[in-house]
DNA sequence: AATAGGCCCAACCGCTCTAGT
DNA sequence: TACTAGAGCGGTTGGGCCTAT
């Protein structure tokens, strides 16, 4: 049950832009004599305000401990780490950030922040890689601009590269997905172009040589990340080791996190690909981390299939697109 | 110079939460 | 326990400003 509005049925109360002048009798007011009930302030100050704005002017503007000015890089990344932990809990993610306040976040957020994810690839709400099909179009570019990251010299920003990262993760989960979908409805390809990685699938899902994983279980695996809303793949470092460190979670490099990284003393829940990163970095960084989907997934015990470390290489996922793109087009 | 369109942000609205009775 | 007042939060809006045409 909600409650009416602080200012119905106080008629003639302003409302709009503040004056100056108003502003001054409501700072003189508080520094004098502290906000107390914030209903009864405006009378008490002199203001024909309701007291829910007069509490709006002051906490969002008058505040004299409030920070002007573009927000820094590191505010920037500390948003939108909180933001892929806290959600849009704008006052919490404030608390973070002194001087800066809740509206100002938010509508920071809402103008520029939720744009440059977007740009970067990263779905602004799940801080995950955005999975629409149009990534899968620029993989083959997006491959190569990653490749030449290998010259750390060069101005391209950190930031930039756990975007492009980003993009890379994303088109990949679409290509497996691709593909096994492909797998699913395939009866017997024909060979085509590049077909290595694609062959070794078929092998293996025909009761293979790897290790018996079957076309049922990698649906499965596809059917229970989109239940729970995972990317199959997380961090796996196509060329170089520029992006060792990197968190795919929340777009920033655990490095980055500094002092925030994760959870850590808080209840929200831990990004569970943030927890694959790092269990992944354990075990050396790179490669693909099905092996450490949580324990009910059905894809567990993926460790010893081979097939996985030849995607990991330029070549590997190149060649998959091809062949997804083959196998579409073929309308198997 | 005029104007249309987009962007930005201060402020408002409506709801939930919490403390007091 | 139920109710109410007040505070706080998140979503939305509107108008000023900027830029492109």
């Amino acid at each position: 049950m909600g409650r009416s509005p602080c200012c119905d049925g106080e008629a003639g109360v302003k409302k709009g832009p503040w004056t100056t002048e108003e502003d001054k009798l409501l700072v003189n007011y508080i520094q004098e004599k502290g906000h107390g009930s914030w209903r009864r302030l405006p009378k008490l100050a002199g203001l024909n305000r309701c007291g829910k704005s007069c509490r709006l002017r002051w906490t969002n503007y008058l505040r004299p401990d409030i920070k002007r000015g573009r927000f820094t890089d590191d505010e920037e990344k500390l948003i939108i780490h909180l933001h892929s932990l806290l959600g849009n809990k704008w006052s919490s993610i404030a608390t973070e950030l002194p001087g800066r306040t809740d509206n100002e976040i938010k509508n920071y957020w809402n103008t520029h922040l939720r744009k440059k994810l977007l740009c970067m690839g990263i779905d602004p709400v799940t801080h995950r890689p955005r999975t629409d099909l149009s990534l899968l179009a620029g993989l083959p570019g997006l491959l190569a601009a990653a490749g030449n990251f290998g010259d750390s010299g060069t101005a391209t920003t950190a930031w930039n590269m756990n975007a492009l990262k980003l993009q890379v993760d994303a088109a990949k989960f679409q290509l497996l997905q691709g593909l096994v979908r492909a797998l699913t409805t395939a009866a017997a390809p024909a060979p085509a172009p590049g077909m290595d990685n694609l062959m070794a699938l078929l092998a293996l899902s025909n009761g293979g040589q790897h290790g018996g994983v079957d076309q049922n279980m990698l649906l499965q695996q596809c059917q229970w990340n989109d239940m729970n809303n995972l990317p199959a793949l997380t961090s796996s470092a196509p060329t170089s080791d520029m992006f060792d460190g990197f968190s795919a979670g929340d777009g920033l490099s655990s490095t980055e996190h500094g002092g925030h990284g994760g959870a850590t003393g808080s209840n929200v829940t831990v990004d569970p690909m943030e927890a694959d990163d790092q269990e992944s970095k354990k075990n050396g960084g790179g490669g693909m981390s099905c092996e450490q989907t949580p324990a009910s997934s059905p894809f567990d015990g993926l460790e010893s299939l081979n097939l996985m470390d030849n995607l990991n290489t330029d070549g590997g996922w190149k060649d998959l697109l091809e062949q997804v793109s083959w196998l579409n087009s073929s309308e198997l």
